[in-house]
RNA sequence: GGACCCGUAGUUCAACGGAUAGAAUAACAGGUUUCGGCCCUGUUGAUCGAGGUUCGAAUCCUCGCGGGUUCACCA
């Protein structure tokens, strides 16, 4: 449709003598705020200086060029300085909504991306703690644009980087041999390494020698100490256990799983060739390093003086370690903001070193999560446990499901856990990436509002709808089209457009706000047309399908499974 | 102190540089009723400040103000 205005527009104003391309025009339309003003809007303030005139002689003008409205159209007018395009809206509607019915899932793919390799990498866990409410943020964001990448036709590889070592875990690990007598796991396993972490800086207020056995500790591990070896693998175990069960309940899964322990040493050879190359300066007291002047960056180290690794030196060498593995075209890190500063020199070196996606690095960095009740402090323990407020969420949904419908204990069961799950998601996803949130667990779940039960609720009720129906008659025909099924109708043609844009800015929010307006929308429609047993029944039959397919394709892109009933 | 990010109704969030800054909650008013709880309708209410760029700025630039994060061998 768009090409077609782009086709008219463009010949008018070739008699106007402005050349423009058509691709150009495209991005200069815009849809006008509301239906009286049409579909397709196109702005002239950009002509004023070819024209010389006022914005508002200029669309007076070219409407004038183009004539009677070609058959697609019901009328093309200005108002005050846009040419306003009202589409055949009978045509439209047909063409949509037979469209969506027969592409379903795929109604909204693109092959922008193909060709594109690129991997995500989320969310990267330490191994001393169970994941927490900063980690859910980490996940729905890294699962959701793994899905919009892969909707636009990019093959993706789905990375979690391990961090299994160093001396947070040899905390954990060190309370555990004092004080954990070799007990095994009564709780969930993350959660009982995660206790021993807690119970380390608390012992450590009263005595401060724990902090140099926590050293002593950490140098008999990277010594290969067997014992310290087998303490090490039994208690990771315990945490990455714990974690897999949670990525399970969160839908998730990772196509490739590194561990820090295994490539903690091995940056060495590459900063070696870079000091070769003369990129990085090495200094005898001082390791290696290099200088960031013009960045206008300070100097950063690499090595340190006895040869060994810092963080950095690491991922230098996981970025050309997955280059060499997946031949990536594209790398996007998804982590909080507070590595801003550690990407940004990753990136820069990784520039200069030459890695071959070095021109298509993404740092996804996201803002901090708080409760209502106030910020999160880090090392405290009273961080916000990922389980934990699963669990919360949960009962919430819970109580509200018994309020509502008796079900089956396993009914309930299955429900509020996809329920649960939804809000969580949404309501994380929902916030502009960059931004700092609040995440308040009872707003999450109002089934009335801006969240992921009310876009259940709306799913549901286009399935209740289509339940009732017993004629499989799929024909349908537009008699006549009123205001809430045009608005629906529009919403509906919008989905491509907004997976491009989510795609272009690895932007999930602008999934989920989608979502939420054409949940509005469909609810407006569910009360102002009756669909069973109306004059348009098998119009707005289709209708509800079509609602319901791309409103599925929409959560789908948020990692949000849709419920039949609710 | 330097760098980066953020700043929009009381609160939590929206708004490709474009038309009248939208929702959700809360508050207020009315309706509905077994009910001060549920539901429905309506009203009030915001771009941190000062300059600049532009036909047009919440959005871009500069300087302030406020908050967060970060700054050489922790991840």
């Amino acid at each position: 449709m768009k090409e077609l205005i782009a086709e008219i527009l463009q010949k008018s104003l070739k008699e106007k003598n402005v050349k423009i391309e058509k691709e150009e025009i495209i991005n200069l339309l815009e849809t006008p705020p509301s239906l009286e003003m049409g579909d397709y809007a196109f702005p002239c303030f950009f002509l004023v200086n070819e024209f010389k005139e006022e914005p508002d002689e200029i669309a007076i003008q070219l409407r004038a060029k183009i004539g009677n409205p070609p058959p697609a159209f019901e009328d093309i007018q200005t108002v005050g300085p846009y040419i306003n395009f009202f589409v055949d809206r009978k045509i439209f509607a047909e063409n949509l909504v037979s469209q969506i019915l027969k592409q379903k899932n795929n109604f909204g793919k693109l092959s922008t991306g193909k060709g594109n390799k690129t991997m995500v990498e989320f969310p990267s866990p330490n191994t001393n703690k169970p994941l927490h409410l900063g980690h859910l943020r980490n996940m729905s964001l890294g699962e959701s644009v793994s899905r919009i990448l892969e909707f636009n036709g990019e093959k993706v590889i789905r990375a979690n980087l391990n961090n299994d070592r160093g001396i947070h875990i040899c905390k954990s690990m060190l309370a555990y041999q004092k004080y954990g007598r070799k007990k095994k796991p009564a709780i969930k396993s993350d959660h009982f390494v995660g206790d021993y972490y807690v119970l380390f800086n608390k012992k450590l207020k009263k005595n401060k020698k724990l902090e140099k056995e926590a050293h002593d500790l950490l140098r008999k591990w990277e010594e290969g100490d067997k014992e310290t070896r087998v303490l090490w693998s039994k208690m990771n175990k315990w945490a990455l256990d714990g974690f897999n069960e949670t990525y399970k309940k969160f839908g998730i899964a990772f196509d490739k799983e590194y561990y820090e322990s295994k490539i903690y040493k091995k940056g060495r050879e590459i900063i070696m060739e870079g000091v070769k190359k003369g990129i990085f300066k090495k200094e005898k007291k001082a390791g290696v390093t290099i200088k960031l002047n013009k960045e206008k960056l300070k100097k950063k180290f690499l090595l340190r003086p006895d040869g060994t690794s810092v963080y950095i030196t690491q991922d230098i060498y996981l970025a050309k370690l997955k280059s060499k593995q997946f031949k990536l075209t594209k790398s996007i890190y998804v982590t909080g903001n507070e590595q801003d500063y550690h990407f940004n020199i990753l990136f820069l070196i990784l520039k200069k070193l030459g890695v071959d996606f070095s021109n298509n690095l993404y740092h996804l960095s996201y803002g901090m999560v708080n409760l209502p009740e106030g910020k999160m402090k880090s090392r405290e323990g009273n961080v916000v446990d990922a389980d934990d407020l699963i669990e919360k969420v949960k009962s919430l949904v819970e109580k509200e499901l018994k309020s509502r419908e008796k079900l089956s204990k396993k009914e309930l069961e299955s429900r509020s856990l996809k329920i649960a799950m939804a809000s969580i998601k949404y309501f994380l996803l929902k916030v502009g990436v960059r931004r700092d949130m609040v995440f308040n667990p009872k707003d999450s779940i109002n089934f009335e509002g801006d969240t992921g039960p009310y876009m259940l609720y709306s799913y549901a009720r286009a399935g209740s709808i289509l339940r009732k129906i017993k004629s499989k008659n799929k024909q349908f025909k537009i008699e006549q089209l009123n205001q809430t099924e045009i608005k629906i109708i529009k919403k509906l043609s919008q989905f491509p457009e907004v997976v491009l844009n989510a795609y272009n800015n690895f932007n999930p929010s602008l999934i989920a706000n989608y979502s939420y307006q054409l949940a509005q929308i469909f609810n407006e429609f569910y009360h102002a047309c009756p669909v069973i047993g109306s004059e348009q029944e098998s119009f707005r039959l289709a209708l509800v399908k079509s609602f319901k397919q791309v409103l599925e394709n929409s959560l789908n892109l948020l990692g949000i499974e849709t419920l039949e009933k609710m």
